[in-house]
DNA sequence: TTAATATATTCTACAATGTAGAATAAAGTT
DNA sequence: AACTTTATTCTACATTGTAGAATATATTAA
């Protein structure tokens, strides 16, 4: 709250009170169009209640980022199953770096999480689409590093980019020139 | 300098006296060990000098901060023209991994950098070792990018890594993975 | 030589940031 | 009714980048 016109101590009930989920929701809302973290200040503004009553729900601002990127898993591609390979590793892809583009001031958040991140679904989903694939499992985990980080990379490089000219669609042949080199081990 | 210690103006003539090189190569010094950017405050400190006293040098902390970017680019390898291209890329990537993980506080300087940064460097010397290959444009073009930013990729996971299990050298299978995949235009 | 100007520095001060610590008031429990 | 817990505000501090003004030396012009 602002100037000395906000009651201390524990407000009455009330139905649509603070809680971690809005505080989250707000953060998302304010990062739309930028896709920068507002400061903590700023988001107690929006939620018209003074900076330090966040802390009573996370306690520093980087497990409240850790919050929000945690929320983001669900904007994840699921594959069908009906795709081919390619197709699905490509969806998947791109469905991650969408959020990465909406949410890029979270990248670091994400990179430092020890589990439970978006980047551990991306994952999960990825091993399910290319297990077909019999790929041996060093290879596999080249494979998977080598696109996660490319993501990571390339998502980082539109977030630096002022001119604009950078669009996510720019991946598009950078994935398909990784997808077209894999050598799929033809079945015995 | 420090609490009124210190005389102010123009200092007389001195050998060793304040300098933009200086400043670099103290950042540089400084952000040996950790990789990451010291404040302003910092850099003066151990400079003996006003923190001012660098703004006099360099209009905002991002132009010191591209200044030290650019001072990297002679670390990058030099293609020796005797190795294979799988070889010499391999150097190449190395080389420029190691600046990352040594100076990863730099990392947005340098992709917000528009032109004479090490990314620039990088990439001239990909294209000389890669012209063998005789890969169509846009072939290169994606070869690239999914080269460059893997790499920057791969040192933010690097820098965000706090379990210290992640190493420079965890790259190397995932770069092998790359090079395997590229199909070389044997000459018609 | 002296006056004017350019150069290189320090000092003071401000706004923004994350957040520790204490005060406070309502809600819940005994 | 007294005590404890919960949820909030207020005050305050350290750290950051840096604007603006004061100042002292070096260089150039008269």
């Amino acid at each position: 709250m602002n100037q000395s016109e906000a009651k201390r101590g524990r407000p009455s009930k009330d139905k649509d009170s603070l809680s971690a989920e809005l505080i989250i929701s707000k953060v998302k809302f304010m990062m739309d169009g930028t896709g920068k973290v507002p400061s903590m200040r700023a988001i107690s503004k929006e939620l018209n209640v003074d900076p330090m009553a966040l802390y009573y729900y996370f306690n520093n601002k980087s497990i409240l980022l850790e919050g929000v990127a945690k929320s983001l898993m669900s904007e994840i591609y699921v594959p069908s199953g009906k795709l081919d390979w390619k197709q699905e590793l490509k969806k998947l892809s791109i469905s991650y770096l969408a959020i990465l583009k909406k949410y890029d001031g979270l990248l670091e958040t994400l990179l430092s999480m020890s589990s439970n991140s978006p980047a551990d679904v991306f994952i999960s989903r990825f091993s399910l689409i290319v297990s077909p694939l019999k790929l041996r499992n060093d290879q596999e985990k080249a494979f998977l590093d080598l696109l996660v980080d490319y993501l990571h990379g390339f998502s980082m490089a539109l977030a630096c980019d002022s001119t604009g000219e950078l669009t996510p669609d720019c991946a598009d042949n950078s994935l398909d020139f990784l997808f077209k080199g894999v050598r799929v081990r033809t079945t015995t």
